[in-house]
RNA sequence: GCGGAAGUAGCUCAUUUGGUAGAGCGGUAGCCUUCCAAGCUUCAGGUGGCCGGUUCGAGCCCGGUCUUCCGCUCCA
């Protein structure tokens, strides 16, 4: 029985400050907007996240091998992804509708007002100004000419504008310490880790020796500055991405695409989630690189959101460093094809993309596990607990051992039993305060075993274990509760 | 970014019209007990988000700012 109250998510974000999972960044400082900082055991959550992922892709797939690629990219990288030139438009508010717009958008139609309405050359000069205006970046001058020439908002018909605003969502720093000209020394922290293995695709294929198809995982941050950055760690504007890029022949990405998309399904639900919180989410609007593209959408106490990506990105992304780099990002296909009874040859691989946000995998963990449990005790009365069902193998801590008392030799038995442990899995010792009050405690971070040695330890060697879901208890021997645990947790 | 709401101890919240802050839970140290948050004792922890204004006096009134949540918008 579970109270599941419409203040699940306000629980959870204070159930994770209070354990130590997640903190506001900067938290004496009055935080900063939208950044979060790991603690204790949400650190060891998100490690075990991105381990079980890392070795579902790169151990689990012969055909897949990891990268770690620096954050600082070339910035001519991003002008090949499209991502400088899709996020450059400056763009204007009008206050009473809320309604956003391109500032050239707007300005054309009134253009095109103006031509209708026999004003050619009026026109013809408003674009000339504009067009002089956005090559200088004057945004206060861009403003003006909206203001000058009357220009409403279809919706509200008023001409109340913010100012003009440049949206990039790339966060950019220079590069280097001296610089007589910022612009030639601006670097951009990467917004996606796509691109640190596009412009590696050759390097590794070499050097692995890859033979198509074949993967290249890689974990790591990605920095978007987000015009609004909510609903705690969901959308952050630092934030780790775990992606896979797998690359095809051209021609049979539309099969590889279907595999992924229910690979990756699969593997959420290996983890024990259920599959009534999960759905696709097929996109009809696709991005200016993709073939096929779907969402997989979990139901987080704030509704069905995006956890993870998969993308059929087609030869494009290689395509635009082929011509930006001026080298060929070509693979050389030696099987043959058996229409002409020659090999396949040069190509440029097409690409289908897996891309799973870590940070939103970790929200999703967390309110899938989260629970208040209301329990009956044996005289009737009610207590409740609030405990995390996560998996055990994702858990941060795995095993509490716990003497029953600090006297009559238990703690050394205990303390043996952690050193038996501790090199295979975390444990967690306490000896302090009534044994229900630690099992609680473990409870609350989500450690799925607990043992107790009490005085019949001393004599035949056989501990209680104690499972956290059931909260059931099993005489087991000492001895084998190593293995017990290990079997669990892999 | 716009609109709405909120910010007091680690968490959840009190503090009746302005008079220099309390509780429960949690934490700590100890006693006692020993299989599901028992009891007793000890201690720690808040310049009321921050800055300014009004006032003899502000947690409370006013302005600004930061942060968070909700709706809209955005999300290559």
């Amino acid at each position: 029985m579970s109270i599941q109250s419409e203040n699940t998510f306000q629980a959870i974000i204070s159930h994770a400050k209070e354990y130590g999972f997640v903190f506001p960044s900067s938290e004496i400082y009055d935080g900063l907007s939208a950044v979060y900082d790991y603690g204790p055991y949400g650190s060891e959550l998100k490690k075990n996240i991105r381990d079980y992922w890392w070795k579902s892709m790169t151990q689990m797939h012969e055909n897949i091998v990891g990268i770690d690629a620096a954050i600082f990219m070339h910035p001519t990288i991003w002008k090949a992804s499209g991502h400088v030139d899709n996020f450059s438009d400056p763009m204007i508010d009008n206050k009473d509708s809320n309604k956003r717009y391109r500032v050239d958008h707007l300005i054309e139609a009134k253009a095109d007002q103006l031509t209708a309405a026999g004003k050619s050359e009026e026109a013809a000069t408003l674009i000339a100004t504009m067009e002089a205006l956005l090559a200088a970046e004057d945004f206060g001058g861009l403003k003006k000419l909206i203001e000058d020439h009357k220009i409403v908002c279809s919706v509200s018909g008023t001409g109340n504008w913010t100012d003009v605003r440049q949206f990039n969502l790339m966060f950019s720093t220079e590069f280097g310490a001296v610089s007589d000209n910022e612009e030639d020394n601006k670097v951009y922290l990467r917004p996606e880790t796509a691109q640190g293995i596009f412009v590696n695709f050759l390097n590794v294929q070499k050097t692995a020796r890859m033979k198509i198809p074949f993967g290249i995982a890689q974990t790591g941050k990605a920095f978007r500055n987000e015009i609004v950055a909510r609903q705690f760690i969901f959308r952050m504007r630092e934030f780790e991405q775990m992606e896979m890029q797998f690359f095809v022949r051209p021609g049979t990405e539309g099969t590889w695409y279907q595999y992924w998309k229910e690979e990756r399904l699969k593997w959420h639900l290996s983890l024990g989630l259920p599959a009534t919180k999960y759905r696709y989410h097929d996109h009809v609007k696709l991005a200016h690189y993709a073939k096929e593209a779907c969402d997989i959408e979990y139901e987080f106490p704030f509704g069905f959101k995006e956890v993870e990506g998969i993308h059929s990105r087609s030869d494009f992304d290689l395509t635009q460093h082929q011509q930006y780099s001026k080298k060929k990002q070509q693979y050389f296909d030696n099987d043959i094809d058996e229409s002409t009874g020659k090999p396949y040859g040069n190509y440029v691989p097409y690409v289908v993309e897996t891309s799973i946000g870590l940070d939103r995998m970790f929200l999703l963990l967390l309110s899938n596990a989260y629970e208040e449990e209301v329990l009956t005790k044996e005289d009737g009365t009610t207590d409740t607990r609030v405990v995390l069902h996560l998996p055990a193998k994702l858990a941060p801590v795995k095993l509490a051992v716990l003497p029953l008392t600090k006297k009559d030799g238990l703690p050394e038995l205990a303390q043996q039993l952690m050193r038996e442990c501790k090199p295979y899995f975390h444990c967690f010792y306490e000896e302090k305060d009534a044994i229900g009050k630690r099992y609680r405690r473990q409870d609350a971070i989500g450690t799925p075993f607990c043992v107790t040695i009490d005085h019949q330890t001393k004599e035949d060697g056989t501990v209680t274990i104690r499972y956290r879901d059931s909260m059931l208890q099993e005489r087991v021997a000492m001895s084998a509760l190593k293995d017990l645990v290990m079997k669990e947790i892999f």
